[in-house]
DNA sequence: CTAGTTGCAAAAGCTTTGCATGCAT
DNA sequence: ATGCATGCAAAGCTTTTGCAACTAG
């Protein structure tokens, strides 16, 4: 809820992991967390640049990825042609709206396909559900490979 | 369940909205229809270019986005560098193994978060849903605009 | 003949990589 | 001094676009 503390947990938690907090990462972590926009690369490096106008693009990269790493931020493919980036809280859904191309945030309230609120508030067109894991075949093999040693 | 009989529908529904079905695009809606591996585009092209060496990729990208537009097959994000596709019959969701990376089909059983199936057979990791519609305040305006015509 | 499709090549993104420079501990 | 982060440039991919040649009805 309150971004300010958000951001200082995070801040905390990277700091304990060892990652070192430069000036350029910090921008991007604040500009990440004050953002409800879900921004893509350019638009994160764009702002950040009036700032740091020093700045290139490969080092909001891998921030972006560092952070994705650390699991403090979630890459999202929702719109097909650039990856935009979520800081995260306890939300998890999004609704990419075609006529203003915002992302929103969507709680989880059951289903996102039933979700009641969701579709008495928006126009749902469609909705994709990826699941990333580990699949029943793999979790076999693991198995095996595990016995046989 | 069909595949013969779901690849002759879907012909059948483009010839009636005047598609012409040229040898390229029959190759690759069948590719489509026969792959249960949900195959992105070099993939396909890779396939056809055996019968067909003087296929471009460009013919392929064109089938595929009028396809997609067609409504008769699904674009999938859930790799992040490149887009896969899927014959969409009455299934919806996908599972991307981080192992095999292969893309499974998934039975949409009440919610995919839920799926006591889904969870029973595979490990998942993560469930990201994405939504594709028109956000509230669109649908506001798309109502105002309406009335002051 | 006409419209639409194909194939090639070039171009346009987005993203990654390599490397020298620079900063911080 | 050492290791890591930065910034720049180049390269790698996927995807789109333009255009001339071709094909089908």
């Amino acid at each position: 809820m309150n971004k300010r503390e958000d951001m200082k947990q995070m801040i905390e938690r990277l700091k304990q992991r060892g990652v070192t907090l430069t000036p350029q990462r910090m921008a991007v972590i604040e500009f990440l967390i004050k953002s409800s926009n879900h921004p893509c690369v350019d638009t994160i490096y764009q702002a950040i640049k009036k700032k740091y106008p020093s700045i290139s693009p490969a080092t909001v990269y891998s921030t972006l990825q560092l952070l994705k790493e650390m699991g403090e931020i979630q890459e999202l493919h929702i719109r097909g042609d650039r990856a935009c980036y979520d800081p995260i809280t306890w939300r998890h859904h999004h609704l990419l709206c075609r006529s203003c191309g915002r992302i929103l945030d969507v709680d989880i309230d059951g289903c996102p396909i039933t979700n009641n609120k969701l579709i008495r508030e928006h126009r749902v067109e469609e909705v994709q559900a990826y699941i990333y894991g580990v699949c029943s075949e793999c979790l076999e093999k693991e198995r095996d490979d595990k016995s046989k040693s």
